[in-house]
DNA sequence: AATTGTGAAACACTTCACAGCC
DNA sequence: GGCTGTGAAGTGTTTCACAATT
């Protein structure tokens, strides 16, 4: 029982396990082995196996996973069997999509409240959603229990959006903007930054006589 | 000389490095330690010199790396420094959003075409580029020397895409569709799923009973 | 004196291989 | 017989610590 501290890599395939599960269950298949897994996810089964038994033994040995209960197990895990609520902060291009993609997708992990500093935006809706002033972010976030955030603002404003967000009680951001946000509070935060992942793909683009692509 | 491999996550930091070091020499500041690299970034400095490193001797003992040369070098290493250019398939919500977010930003990745199966949106132009008809990826890809791309589709018209990209001559994909992809040519693929991203980050948010939190 | 570049040690994650259980 | 769960081995990445250089 007594568990080993859990990867933060193990945790990111979770959810890849998740939406495979519901794929199968979803074909009436209530039984799925870890090289069933392997196959549609791309992870070896020795590591499904791995990552899933740091959180339990959620197997039958010589039969497999029932996909209900692990698929249940895992959102449970996550914390998702509730309904997340998320923020999103900054309604431009990618907030603005941001927000859309996730409603139009996800309803465990739900766009609760969106904010902009720009008063031209603000009361004007995405889908459904009004867009509220930074102003009443502590109030709305407070009001409606929400406790992750997705920064889009641009690089600037972040550092101070994300404070703000802290201080109304947010516990995990996804910061899309390029500004390394480090809080000294109690707060995870998960960087994806565009350009820097377009620059670094640049890397693996071949021009002859660059660089001797890696062992092959 | 006669390099080790390098590290995919050591590439991955190269733009991060890239973009300090161009705010340091928009300072006038032309020579950085990895010290003070290392407080801009966030990375240690044994292992930005050691990332370094990977790619030649850049610095000068007892003094430090000179912010013009080392910026020019990663350019160089990354291939930036010619210019890449890069394609968006699918102009919905997120595509449009990656495409104007990039034009904005960055000179030295430029978005070359964005491209969409419906005809209602061929023609129409996001920022100055028009979109194209999927029929004429191969063409316009090939004429362009575009070498990149991003696709940006729902997760079922995702490997039908990354097949016409890798076939039109495509060697580095930004795929943030839920799809794997892993044709068997020599393409690297980079994914990003943004529901993965946020149902991961549902982890973090404690709720009392779920779990104990890592080590702390 | 200061700072890089780098083997060696430590740590983290994945894969192997098989005992344990259905 | 088949498949899980898991210690042990292997691989990859980071940190340490210091010799080399200016």
């Amino acid at each position: 029982m007594a568990r080993p501290r859990i990867p933060e890599v193990a945790v990111r395939r979770l959810p890849v396990y998740l939406r495979v599960l519901n794929e199968v269950r979803a074909a009436d298949v209530d039984v799925v082995s870890s090289a069933e897994l392997a196959r549609r996810t791309g992870f070896s089964s020795e590591q499904i196996r791995k990552d899933l038994a740091y959180f339990g033994a959620f197997g039958t040995r010589g039969v497999g996973y029932d996909t209900g209960l692990l698929s249940d197990r895992l959102s449970q895990i996550l914390g998702l069997d509730k309904g997340v609520k998320v923020a999103v902060v900054g309604a431009g291009n990618l907030g603005t999509a941001l927000a859309r993609y996730n409603i139009q997708r996800h309803p465990d992990v739900q766009i609760a409240a969106v904010f902009d500093s720009d008063w031209d935006k603000i009361g004007k809706k995405i889908e459904d959603i009004e867009i509220s002033p930074m102003e009443d972010l502590r109030e709305i976030v407070s009001e409606r229990g929400i406790k992750m955030a997705i920064i889009a603002v641009p690089g600037p404003a972040a550092r101070k959006v994300a404070e703000q967000l802290v201080d109304a009680g947010i516990e995990a951001i996804l910061n899309f903007s390029p500004a390394k946000i480090d809080l000294d509070k109690p707060v995870f935060v998960q960087n994806i930054d565009l350009s820097i992942e377009l620059q670094s793909l640049a890397y693996y683009v071949s021009d002859g006589n660059r660089r001797n692509r890696n062992g092959s």
